[in-house]
DNA sequence: GCGACACATGGCACTGAGTTCCCTTTCGTG
DNA sequence: CACGAAAGGGAACTCAGTGCCATGTGTCGC
């Protein structure tokens, strides 16, 4: 599909970077990067269709890479689980350059013009978890407004995680903080399961599996009253999909 | 405190948003504003930071009315029903003028650079209630991830009916939008009160009502195996929440 | 009445981002 | 070898935003 590697856009960034983490990223112009990287000015537009893109550069792919996991997302799935596991795409590209990602943290944390232009970035993810969640709530009352506020419970908790995990320099567990944050979110809103319940890793649930099922289609789950629902879900999903169908 | 009327600024706005209506944002530059307002272009820039702040002439003053609001609310209050009555804040002033609410909608949803300078509004609007909710859930477990999710449900409330609002041009009832909207946000994250009269329209689940349990905190569940897993989910819940604990 | 001072405004001139247009190089592919 | 399509380079332009200074215009003290 993409092309493996432009080399050209790599010397960019590595060049831009470069000048914004020793001058700071308003003293560094564009001419600057472009001066270091060898290049000539006009193809510093022709890869990045402004100075702020260079700061996120891998996000146009992962955002393809999102809608396309949604897009794959059929009526099988628990739409709240759907939306969580879209958002751990986006950390898993964070987590794949830990001090990158710490670096630009520290760049977006400082300049404004860096801030606002990430909240575009973070809109457009959004806006395709909570297109997602209207499709799978098409329908239901008051479906949209469902997904818009779940869409953007899913991003503050992805984000929380996120900038936990950030602030720590890399050096906490990434994915433990997003998971954290996110199963606290599918537990608010995947009704029934208490809020008050909280961070309970033992999983008490046990699930009968398909042989013991009375009629042929139909699956009997024993579960204790107080387990939080995640797992049960969990320990359910595990059951049923050994028989996918 | 703050003078009650800058004539200039007014008219600087009044002749943006007519060149903005007849010509379009992009296709206005400063100097035509300027010149219709007959000031000199330095002034602009006195009064606007810059040329997407003509858009938003108020959004300073409600935000500091949001602050405030929430600098003066004690412990009295419900955290949740407090960050709730401070989005309405920014809904009054949206009702306060109709047709340049509108207007100004229809201007953002074209142009991407107002789009995204909305979103840096809207994002310090929710940093407030955040900021709000993490002082009242101090010392509580996942205190900031709480509030940092409740502040992001209350704006994507209130930005759904919102813009449910704006979409109809203004005739429909903007209050009762945004009060429906937070409504279901309140019942959402309130302890207590429950999601789970959602429509749900054929639940091919049937679960064993807790009197049925054999011993006191164990559920039974009986499900047709093709069932979609949220929907066994909703349904456990909603079989669940009848016995809180 | 008069200088002093604050303050609002206007008028440049400058930086820097982003674009337009055009030229050169390079690399296939027939 | 010819030729055409990309890929890159580069001058010149528009426009947002800033700094600096000049010019009113009011008010206060004397």
């Amino acid at each position: 599909m993409t092309v493996p590697k432009p080399p050209m856009r790599d010397a960019l960034v590595a060049a831009a970077f470069q000048l914004f983490l020793e001058r700071g990223y308003e003293q560094t112009t564009v001419d600057d990067i472009v001066a270091l990287a060898g290049v000539g000015r006009r193809s510093f537009f022709r890869y990045f269709p402004s100075k702020e893109d260079v700061v996120f550069p891998d996000h146009e792919r992962c955002l393809a890479d999102m809608t396309g996991f949604l897009g794959r997302g059929g009526d099988e799935h628990d739409p709240v689980a759907r939306v969580c596991d879209a958002a751990r795409l986006v950390l898993r590209m964070y987590a794949e350059n830990p001090t990158f990602s710490v670096q630009r943290y520290r760049l977006t944390k400082k300049v404004p013009g860096l801030r606002t232009y990430e909240l575009s970035v973070v809109w457009r993810y959004e806006r395709a978890l909570a297109e997602y969640l209207r499709r799978r709530f098409a329908g239901r009352p008051d479906g949209t407004l469902r997904a818009d506020v779940i869409a953007a419970a899913v991003v503050a908790a992805h984000n929380n995680g996120l900038r936990s995990w950030l602030r720590s320099d890399g050096e906490s567990d990434a994915s433990a903080e997003v998971d954290h944050a996110l199963a606290h979110v599918q537990r608010t809103f995947t009704p029934g399961t208490s809020d008050t319940s909280d961070t309970s890793d033992t999983p008490d649930t046990r699930g009968a599996g398909p042989g013991e099922a009375a009629a042929e289609d139909v699956v009997v789950l024993v579960s204790r009253r107080g387990a939080p629902m995640w797992r049960v879900v969990q320990e359910l999903e595990a059951t049923l999909e050994r028989r996918p169908d």
